[in-house]
DNA sequence: CTACGGGACAAACCTAGGTATAGCTCGCCC
DNA sequence: GGGCGAGCTATACCTAGGTTTGTCCCGTAG
């Protein structure tokens, strides 16, 4: 299971996930890389926040390993920012010197873990795991949901307004007199929504509408 | 907006907030009542973790504050056992001298915030108004979930079969087809668990079926 | 034994959903 | 100015959904 079947290097096209150390400690980056690679992961690997915002984020699942103390932006700016750019890879904090409210504001900006030095390797290791599962996970919600998007996207104003009064339920006739339509008029744009959208079933149709109403609260358990 | 209508004495039947606060040491008891009773709060303190166990959960919205160090179960304990026995009020620990491990565990189990001796009014305040409006709309979630269970758990055997193919956007000639049923009988089935379910629409029925699956995975968002 | 609930089905009947074909206006882009 | 897509509607027709009434079998609780 923890066997090489290829000398894994960080080829594009695969989709084997990927670590990305950021440290500004040169030997701390060699053991980081040393470990991730000791059990066949991939890794990259910065010297500071600056350098990963310019290295365009890895479309396989991956996690982020950062020194809190970072030259130039924070360890806890990075995340921000990161937030802020909408880019949502699971973060490990490593520090020699945090604090209480340094780790509180870590986890609650949504950190995966966040240990302190000397770290022992199976501690940082299950976290890399744990990480790197939210994200696949994540990963494959976004999939699917940005599909749903897409196509809602391909709907014009109408179709979404026949749309909203559908999936809640109503009928084709209350639906018209909503909107002032004709009956017809609905049963129209209600095949055409279903189409657009490739549901098969009203059913499927709800569940797509509540995927994209629901985007805002999402987020997932821990342990 | 802060004012006092009342005595506001704690009486049952009324669903005002409360804050549960468990500290073995009295002097800091007194001056967390004091600090909750001055914005209006209700307040009950506890000196231990198996004194709160013993007294049974409020049924409004509420938040533990919790001393890490107390005597027989810790507040990481009390945390461990209260997700246990299925009681998710929010908690939020205070400490003198706890550690980074210590936080994140904390966290990583849920806790809303983790304040360090000597705690400022503010802070406390605000975690406290974070974690109650997180148990508000926890339990306001949980009320129509269970109401949905409910409904669910008067169906027969045969009807959840037919719920669940239902909802997943089957027709009724699949459904029969499925489980080796005539189609009028489906239709039967379908009639009675609308009724029962309380549902007005298909649409209806669907989304109450999703939120007897999503039980499983929840949580909210942070900040 | 009887009453009862769950499960299953049928005929008859009605409503809601859905498609095809066709035709209309309006604004816009080339 | 002609083509185009969005928006809207009508007629006709078909399928799917849903109720009512009534019937039957079975197991079990009283």
């Amino acid at each position: 299971m923890t066997e090489r079947h290829k000398p894994s290097l960080p080829q594009t096209g695969n989709d084997e996930p990927i670590v990305l150390v950021v440290d500004d400690d040169p030997s701390v980056r060699r053991a980081l890389i040393n470990l991730f690679e000791s059990v066949g992961l991939r890794v990259a690997a910065f010297g500071s926040a600056s350098e990963i915002l310019q290295s365009k984020p890895p479309e396989v699942p991956s996690c982020l390993v950062l020194d809190i103390r970072l030259p130039g932006l924070s360890g806890l700016d990075l995340q921000a920012d990161l937030a802020k750019a909408n880019i949502h890879t699971p973060i490990i904090f490593i520090t020699g010197h945090g604090d209480i409210p340094m780790t509180v504001r870590a986890m609650k900006s949504g950190a995966v873990d966040f240990l302190t030095k000397p770290v022992r390797d199976q501690d940082m290791l299950d976290a890399v795991q744990a990480a790197i599962e939210r994200d696949r996970k994540r990963r494959e919600i976004e999939k699917t949901v940005s599909n749903v998007r897409s196509r809602f996207e391909s709907l014009t104003p109408r179709e979404r307004d026949v749309l909203s009064l559908v999936a809640s339920g109503m009928m084709n006739k209350h639906v018209a007199a909503e909107l002032g339509l004709a009956e017809i008029t609905v049963k129209i744009y209600r095949g055409q929504i279903m189409r657009k959208m490739g549901a098969k079933s009203l059913a499927e149709l709800v569940k797509m509408n509540e995927a994209l109403g629901t985007q805002h609260a999402k987020r997932d358990e821990q342990t």
